[in-house]
DNA sequence: TATTGTTATACTCTATAACTATA
DNA sequence: TATAGTTATAGAGTATAACAATA
């Protein structure tokens, strides 16, 4: 257990961690931003599977996955196919284009974060990852409690 | 130096903090979402500045500070005066108001992220605080490079 | 009736660019 | 001319709710 002044400092810098995203995110096409490279992503090294386990993956809502993968479907990136088993559902695969793109993607990235990140150890990559995880894991277990209640709201 | 899957982890990982502040948001009130709240965390923390060095610190851009900063003036939660050495620039101060605002959304965060974190030692969020930090100062520096170049396109 | 996926709508956060007022 | 701040516009990402098709 923490002490308070802990956790707020906690809360300051998940906000701030957008900078790094931000960053991330100028390292990729336009043609195909971070969801959607997400998406990819996942696919690979899955590999094929239904958009609500995607979502799951991702941690977003369905509908927002959904719009992600018609995305790169209709680029070609990826192929979806009627689940003969259950004709609900569509089973999600990487293109051979898909796998190009993200093999281009990630030697692209891999050159910049070296550049970013050169004094960075690779025990030291590994260990924000693992706690970044964790983070992750304690958030959405039990969930993070109710919303805000009542504010004494001053009228507009 | 750290290795290539490390890096692609790492970009997983800080796309997937997404959940996490989202988790954190869902603790506001409506009035008062993640950004303003933002502001009124640093003018408590660092005293009453100008709007440009806000943004430094919030790691954005001078236009949505702005903005933040109008939606928490609006409320009374700070109060923006003209500084008498510079007419174009305004020094940003917290009102008592604000500060009870954010007193009381310290209190329910803690004791949210409490419940949330129960198995995390203070050191334990000291370190990924820590990380964090250095994440972002790694990324704000000498710039993570261009955007990525030309992309085979598929036709759309 | 429940589940898989899609679409419509709205909100938050962000950047770029154009603008005002002051230095 | 340059700087502090504001506003207009646009784009990415998200959630909720309503919907279609299938189980």
């Amino acid at each position: 257990m923490a002490e308070q002044s802990q956790y707020a400092e906690l809360v300051r810098q998940v906000s701030a961690v957008g900078v790094v995203k931000r960053g991330l995110s100028r390292m990729l096409p336009a043609e195909c931003p971070a969801g959607p490279a997400a998406v990819l992503h996942l696919l690979d090294r899955h590999g094929e599977m239904q958009l609500i386990r995607l979502a799951e993956l991702l941690a977003i809502d369905t509908s927002v996955t959904s719009r992600h993968v018609s995305h790169v479907a209709e680029r070609g990136w990826i192929e979806r196919s009627t689940d003969p088993c259950d004709r609900r559902s569509r089973i999600l695969r990487l293109t051979p284009a898909g796998k190009e793109l993200l093999d281009r993607l990630a030697e692209h990235c891999t050159d910049a974060l070296a550049r970013a990140l050169d004094d960075w150890s690779d025990d030291d990559v590994g260990q924000l990852n693992a706690m970044l995880a964790r983070l992750r894991g304690s958030f959405s277990g039990p969930g993070p409690g109710p919303r805000h209640p009542e504010v004494t709201r001053t009228p507009a």
